[in-house]
DNA sequence: TTTGACGTTCCTGTCATGGTAAGGTTTAAA
DNA sequence: TTTAAACCTTACCATGACAGGAACGTCAAA
């Protein structure tokens, strides 16, 4: 099997270097086989988990959902009803994520459209923050 | 004026004891007046000062942000424009991690919507995560 | 041979806190 | 009077998921 260093190994992945000793540091990934000089050295499956790692990463997995996915995907035998409920609640923390976000730009947004945006000191935004208007909020 | 104890502020500001003297320790809020004891004393603008801080921190800003905006708060003579672009930006920004999420959150929900959930191990879930169909993501 | 591009480990910093320890103070009850 | 509790203080460690950099070893090409 062709062994390659760990910045092919990062470009092939798409997991930086440095990420790449990070996740086997906190045990995410197994340290790989070592050169006589110490080096590090991929196998073509080890790459194919870092970039499973990544993409978990892209969908916003955290680092211990990410645990678990590799975990059943190496699983050959796995039910995915568990990936699906680590998915599915996964998706729920999103959208209340979003939802949080959105909420917050609404009312900047509303502030910010009766703030006249110029010279003037009166600025809806500040009385908002103030404790006068703090119904606002 | 009337001094109140950490407790007591952080009690009407909203605002924790362990935060407020952690907005101390960085700058953001100046150190109060100190009894005989060294206990903090708290008046009311300062107590204020903690629910402005408070109320932006519930609209997300960063507390660079909420520096910027503390010391306009106190500028009787400031621009409405610079609270405004403040704002804006932070609104921007709210706005773009929301979509991201909302991607997110989006391709998650299809790939379950694909998936049995049962306790068969097919799941396109991680075969999507797996490097045969990262085209997916 | 020397340069520079790799590799290694280890330490610190990020952001906005929370937790905990070890100690001093004040207040109230037994 | 003693003691218990509820406060207060500072200071240090931990979080998540890394990035940056120091200090040092190794290797390939000019």
């Amino acid at each position: 099997m062709n062994l390659i260093t760990i910045k092919e190994a990062a470009a092939a992945s798409g997991v930086s270097a440095k990420r790449i000793r990070h996740y086997e540091s906190i045990g995410l990934i197994p340290a790989p086989a070592r050169g006589e000089n110490q080096y590090r050295h991929y196998s073509a499956s080890e790459v194919q988990a870092l970039g499973f790692v990544r993409r978990a990463r892209d969908l916003g997995f955290s680092i211990d959902d990410i645990r678990q996915l590799l975990a059943l995907w190496r699983d050959r035998g796995r039910p995915s009803a568990e990936v699906k409920a680590i998915a599915l609640r996964h998706v729920a923390e999103l959208d209340e994520k979003a939802a949080a976000l959105a909420a917050m730009s609404r009312m900047l947004k509303h502030l910010a459209s009766t703030c006249h945006g110029d010279d003037r000191p009166d600025c809806p935004i500040l009385d908002a923050l103030g404790p006068a208007h703090a119904d606002m909020i």
